[in-house]
DNA sequence: ATTTTCTTAGAACTAAATGGTCGATTGTTC
DNA sequence: GAACAATCGACCATTTAGTTCTAAGAAAAT
């Protein structure tokens, strides 16, 4: 092909379905070459394992994620509006990647510190992201806060311990009223008067 | 436990949500015994294999499927109308199944005939339900047909041959309308005037 | 035309996973 | 305490799946 960079991509894309349908365990090499009409063996050239496969997927899905962010930032001047759709987002992004964390969850997170590691990447920039969220929430005056890194943190916190009840419950139908309840409840000290 | 048959129910019950996550294949004894916090060996006291499971968990979903379609035909007099919704459960449910055959149209249809004979038995099930449908249509005088039987045959046919596309493109989103307007030029010549 | 580099895939290897068996164990009923 | 119901851990045989290796077909360069 013309570039060996375009097909990685084009690997991902790929791969990234597969994942987000069976979860890191279930998926397997031969099914992410057989959806690109490739033998196992030729996706070695790319690539240099499974894992490595996995982590350009969960690195991809940031991004997206990211940009999604970017988007919901510059959508109003309201920032318990922005607040609110950013963990609505956040929480449509987790009901997605359930299915990576289920399976690796799942026991023998032995040697799977490499995802902690990625994680942590995620953290650092949802802080940051919460963080300015909650900056432009103050100089506007909407919200009413000594200091916005460490009321960061504790949202980022908080925001994590939502994802366990999306990982184990699939999909609750009441859901979305649920999530506007919880946020309530978090953020009611957060809004000026 | 009280009734060895009531835990095999229970068993099917819980099997029947991995199976249509996962398919047959990618399902393993392991996870059913622990959705069922057992060992997995215990699985072995209710069923003699997972293919057994899994006929059991096909067994129900066809019951279920029978008594859905019970209540669509007791839901209406328009016969049209009535095969409309018909068709439209009948897809629902198949978009479910399209895990479990994926699983096993996946090549290696080896010793798989007992899926074979299941469908089968399926079949005969779907013709005999088609065909009172078409009849109390043509009894009504919507429906113009000089033998429901054979006719029920074609119908039935007709939507196997529309099952394919659900299983291989994943929800196109098109499908409601889609299937509207395939139903319309399959039926065309059924109604009267 | 020939050499070299890029790309692919089948075969082979290995470690792990998985369906299934069996005997032991625990609990319950008579 | 014998007989039966239910559960489980250890174990086995086979299959699977991640990875490596090598050869070979395309394509590009010389």
């Amino acid at each position: 092909m013309v570039d060996k960079e375009k097909y990685r991509e084009k690997i991902v894309l790929s791969a990234s379905k597969i994942f987000s349908r069976y979860g890191f365990k279930k998926t397997t090499m031969e099914e992410i070459a057989n959806a690109l009409n490739k033998g196992k063996s030729s996706i070695y050239y790319y690539f240099k394992s499974k894992e490595e496969i996995f982590e350009a997927v969960v690195d991809h899905e940031a991004q997206v994620l990211k940009d999604e962010l970017s988007k919901v930032i510059k959508s109003s001047d309201d920032p318990e509006l922005i607040l609110r759709r950013y963990v609505k987002i956040r929480m449509k992004l987790f009901e997605k990647l359930s299915n990576y964390y289920n399976a690796i969850f799942n026991r023998d997170l032995d040697h799977f510190d490499f995802i902690e590691k990625q994680r942590e990447k995620y953290d650092l920039m949802e802080i940051a992201l919460i963080r300015y969220v909650l900056w432009r929430g103050v100089r506007s005056g909407h919200f009413n806060l000594e200091n916005t890194g460490l009321a960061a943190l504790a949202v980022q916190t908080a925001l994590k311990g939502l994802e366990l009840p999306l990982f184990w419950e699939k999909r609750s139908y009441g859901m979305d009223a649920r999530l506007d309840a919880i946020i309530d409840i978090l953020f009611y000290g957060i809004v000026r008067k």
